[in-house]
RNA sequence: GGGUCGUUGCCCGAGUGGCCAAAGGGAGCAGACUGUAAAUCUGCCGGCUCAGCCUACGGAGGUUCAAAUCCUUCACGGCCCA
């Protein structure tokens, strides 16, 4: 049958940054390639930046190709300078350790499910072949095809040697080498001819296309999408926290994860529709008719939401958010049966309080307010709110008798910060 | 190794003996407006038992009635020289 055009359908999503030939496009479409993308394992967790080069994997995988999803054990002791100003803090190797486990965990379970014709997905971790490499045999014959005035021209080279206050070390210097010799060795291994990455990774990319022709001659591609922190510098997908946005539900709860998409801003969600989600052409381009049409109702940011959150945490998940999200800012929160209201503020922190206490240690407790000045700033100035009811005084205290269910307070902070306060 | 400059609150960045919890900007928070959006405007933005007190200007020690500001030393970093 014919396949649908990958390649029209990357362009259309906004998914393509930059490839390294144009060729590219028509070899999408025609053969099977071999794919891989990297993951740093600095973190416990993928977050949602991430998850762009996970759904990107996808869709290369829907289309009929092999993909390598390839876990940074043995780059990440080096730590890649790519868009960054400082010199990164090296990981020790049982943090990495953990990491990249953890990592691993993830990208197997998004791509767990029914397989048949899809293309098969693998997941390696460099350290395997990195880790014992010898020096000087490495030197000799990856180094020596390096150089150095090429390396320095580099964009994220040349940030560091240039800042003032922050130089670069030899260790991040090398890292470009062993990033090239992971697609080199791919290459030989798994007959990998195409690299995948955020726009960043651009220099990485092509130094490793050109050790893959200049050592085997061979022809290995590049393809880069945009950095999800997109057009206005805005803050993409972080909680209203301020904090980042993760895929493991222990560290971002399934309804935090939903209301950060849920929140998206008018001019970003058909942008995070097209890159993020599965939807149609014509669905996406419905929902961008409905922001425009009737921009109150929201029904791109929602179906963003619910799609998403589905994706990585599945329906069930995806359910209680959505109800959390239905009651969760007016007074009727107060008709909620007592499993219910449990149930929908299962994911908000919580606290413990005593009756009658002050309001201001109420919200201390629960975590809403940092520290009592905090909390008295925001009695203040009309941000704290009882069971959705707005408390002015700075001395008001929790109601006995409005508590619901005789002993809860749901407390709020701003527009959308909720917390559970159980009193004894 | 030598010389030199630097290390300030979440980040950037002023401040070179008292008037400094420390200018300005950014980020963040709250309010108005609203749609759990954006923009704009206003207020806040170390902690506390909050008209006062405590903790803070890389670490430690010292000079002084008084230090982010001066001295000593250590650590880290930039630049130049070897």
């Amino acid at each position: 049958m014919a396949r649908q055009s990958l390649w029209e359908d990357l362009t259309w999503r906004g998914l393509v940054h930059q490839t390294t030939s144009p060729d590219l496009a028509e070899k999408l479409d025609s053969d099977f390639l071999t794919a891989y993308i990297g993951f740093d394992p600095t973190a416990d967790s993928l977050h949602i930046g991430s998850l762009l080069q996970l759904t990107t994997m996808r869709r290369l995988q829907l289309a009929g190709h092999r993909v390598v999803g390839l876990i940074g054990g043995g780059t990440g002791m080096v730590g890649d300078p790519s868009g960054r100003d400082d010199e990164r803090q090296l990981l020790d190797d049982g943090t990495l350790e953990r990491n990249s486990a953890a990592i691993r965990d993830q990208v197997e379970k998004f791509f767990a499910g029914p397989t048949e014709g899809l293309g098969s997905v693998v997941l390696l971790d460099n350290k395997d072949w990195l880790r014992d490499l010898r020096v000087v045999p490495f030197l000799r014959d990856i180094g020596k095809l390096f150089s150095v005035n090429e390396m320095i021209r580099k964009e994220s080279v040349r940030a560091r040697l240039e800042g003032r206050d922050q130089g670069i070390s030899y260790t991040e210097f090398s890292y470009m080498l062993l990033q090239s010799y992971d697609f080199l060795h791919l290459y030989d291994a798994e007959g990998c001819t195409l690299q995948l990455g955020g726009s960043d990774q651009w220099g990485n990319i092509i130094e490793g296309i050109d050790l893959i022709r200049r050592l085997r001659g061979g022809v290995a591609y590049g393809l880069t999408s945009p950095l999800v922190t997109l057009p206005s510098g805005a803050k993409v997908g972080k909680t209203s926290a301020g904090g980042q946005v993760w895929l493991d539900p222990a560290k971002t709860s399934p309804y935090a994860f939903y209301q950060s998409w849920f929140r998206s801003p008018d001019d970003l969600v058909g942008t995070y529709l097209r890159f993020f989600t599965f939807l149609t052409h014509d669905e996406i381009q419905e929902l961008d008719r409905a922001t425009e049409t009737a921009p109150e109702a929201r029904a791109a940011q929602k179906r963003l939401a619910e799609e998403l959150t589905t994706l990585v945490h599945g329906e069930e998940e995806t359910r209680r958010a959505m109800r959390a999200t239905e009651v969760l800012f007016t007074e009727d929160i107060a008709s909620l049966d007592e499993k219910l209201l449990l149930d929908v503020l299962a994911d908000a922190p919580s606290g413990a309080g005593t009756p009658s206490m002050l309001v201001r240690d109420a919200l201390v407790a629960c975590g809403l307010a940092k520290s009592q000045g905090d909390a008295r700033r925001t009695l203040e100035q009309g941000g704290a709110y009882v069971n959705n009811k707005r408390v002015q005084d700075i001395d008001a205290t929790i109601d006995p008798s409005s508590l619901l269910h005789g002993r809860y307070a749901v407390l709020r902070r701003g527009k959308r910060d909720h917390a559970l306060l159980s009193i004894d």
